[in-house]
DNA sequence: CCTCGTTTGTGAAACGTTTCATGCAACGGA
DNA sequence: TCCGTTGCATGAAACGTTTCACAAACGAGG
């Protein structure tokens, strides 16, 4: 059933090495001869055996990406941006999903390593420690951070200037004129998150502005959007923030829907900024201003320096690259209508 | 640097086969050479080559599954199905986007064959026949169709009664009072659109309503519905619908927008209804009604039947599973204010 | 006629596992 | 004492490739 290289090569009668020759390097064997094997090839069905391939050659042509959230829009595209550069240098992406879970993670990685992949990017559960991602990399297999700025030293990381995004969210939503203004967003043990909520809160501080309000949610989900935004619909009138800046799209729309079913108008009673930029954003039925990030470059960047190192191991000097965020304004955040007429 | 069984053998003091008794059958192994194993690979940092094993077991416990589109929750959910089950097998999931394009769906099956992988779950792009599963069912890997009526009789299938879900949101819609109502989905060349369109027109038919106007679109995405949308604004108010029924909740999103954007309101100007129920419906600034599929449940079910048929491929009988789908009753498609009141 | 280089094909070794027949020692029962 | 079991470890074969040193055939140049 499975036709084995040996058999294809008793078939167009001749050698064992001539077959492979005719599939790695067609060049070097005389047309008649690669016309005959490629006819038995042909007749057997036969299919090269990776496995066998792989540990003989020991290279693998698989580039394994390991995202937090596979149901996020954002990670999607990231997902898209490596894989246009992957695929357009023959290689094949796989994505693993470990939800935020790190026992998953862990499990994805080390089947990974197992594997022997070609390499592997990773937005990676936590931001401490690594052991295992240390490890990976000590074997030989390049990895890439992914949308985490670079702790260590010995890999490749690329990212978004995160601070710099939730200081770009702030001074506009300042700009408008909003006073009273809050971060929605969470785990706040997520570098994301915090740096947003940093990079807000400074630009707050340097513009003489109270401080926003913190309102901390377990995900980055739509669910959880629409319980902060309960939270904050609760509040009395005098204390309610105009504005509210949350850490992703997800959790922007979760409040967008939460504050209309409440009646409150946006963005004229209270404004709202995401970030991430998802298709979703300009697609909500009041379009959300956002940070964007390059998704896709990303994607195409991380998957670049993959293959930079994976090519020339030695020469490759571990790099950081960091993307600038750029504010999309639209609905959500539009001048307030009682300052404007 | 890449330790092998052999050197934790040398290091045991040991013989190759214990080591692998150890990694694979540690009950048979006394408890001290055991432990002697296990600290060897602890100190030389061992992992186990899997294509070696592979090569040698001729068994791999990867099974891939093959979406049309990763950035649509709705494949994004089946896939978190799917991995609920594997993950519980102790196997391990891995994800490929054809993202619609029929040269890339080959590359990755291609690929798939090649890696031997475990078994497949695959929305193909196109419903013809299939060569390329056919050839990698012969060669003994189960693939389970996803979403997709089972045209051939030698491979599993799972999926949703299409015709069954067009039916109940025309029906509904009709109760509602509409009389003009669009279909808004394409390209019609998915069977998904077709299905979901031909049970809609059958219900209309059966109540003697007209035929609904249909608007094709060029893919099942956002931009395309508020394409769509904006020449459904552009007919005369006599010609144009009083409800629209679209394929996938991403058009219908798309649409929901567009109509906003006209200054259209949803549902007393026009209802919608949406199918999927993926979770930016329910989210949507005016929830959507939307026809729901049993997305994760399809994931388990496609994900139990590949594992069934890899455990004992003798006794296994290819089974087609067809879920019913329900509508989810939300906002979009509520009673017309001016008919209540 | 000899030598040399080129082109094309060959055969065996090696990759790192799993598996299986076999060896060896110790033990209990008759 | 002998035999049959049992428990544990061994060593070699096999999986399907790639790679590499080498051989055969051939023509060209001296």
């Amino acid at each position: 059933m499975a036709a084995s290289i040996k058999e294809v090569a008793q078939r167009a009668g001749v050698s064992l090495g001539t077959v492979s020759n005719v599939l790695n390097r067609p060049d070097i064997v005389s047309p008649e001869t690669r016309k005959r094997v490629q006819e038995a090839i042909e007749e057997l069905g036969f299919v090269r055996n990776d496995s066998a391939r792989q540990l003989r050659a020991g290279r693998s042509r698989t580039v394994a990406i390991v995202v937090l959230d596979v149901s996020n829009p954002f990670f999607t595209d990231v997902v898209r941006g490596a894989e246009s550069i992957v695929e357009g240098a023959g290689g094949m992406v796989v994505v693993c999903n470990s939800g935020g879970d790190a026992a998953r993670e862990h499990r994805h990685l080390d089947v990974l390593e197992e594997q022997r992949v070609q390499g592997i990017l990773v937005t990676p559960v936590s931001d401490g420690k690594q052991p295992r991602l240390d490890r990976i990399v000590t074997r030989g297999i390049p990895v890439v951070l992914v949308d985490r700025g670079a702790g260590l030293a010995n890999q490749c990381s690329v990212a978004v200037d995160d601070v710099l995004g939730g200081r770009i969210a702030a001074e506009h939503l300042a700009e408008r004129g909003h006073r009273r203004i809050a971060f929605v967003g969470g785990p706040l043990a997520l570098r994301q998150v915090t740096d947003r909520r940093t990079g807000a809160e400074t630009a707050l501080a340097e513009l003489g502005l109270p401080a926003p309000l913190v309102v901390e949610t377990p995900m980055l989900s739509v669910s959880a959007g629409r319980q902060a935004a309960d939270e904050i619909v609760a509040l009395p009138s005098t204390r309610r923030p105009t504005a509210i800046f949350c850490a992703n799209d997800l959790v922007a729309l979760g409040v967008l829907q939460a504050l209309t079913a409440h009646g409150l108008k946006v963005p004229d009673d209270i404004a709202l900024v995401g970030y991430d930029d998802i298709e979703f954003a300009a697609g909500a039925a009041v379009p959300l201003s956002s940070v964007r990030q390059p998704r896709e470059q990303l994607g195409r960047t991380a998957a670049q320096l993959l293959l930079e190192e994976s090519t020339d191991p030695e020469h490759h000097e571990h790099r950081h690259v960091v993307f600038q965020p750029e504010l999309a304004v639209r609905q959500s955040s539009e001048r307030k209508r009682r300052r404007v007429r």
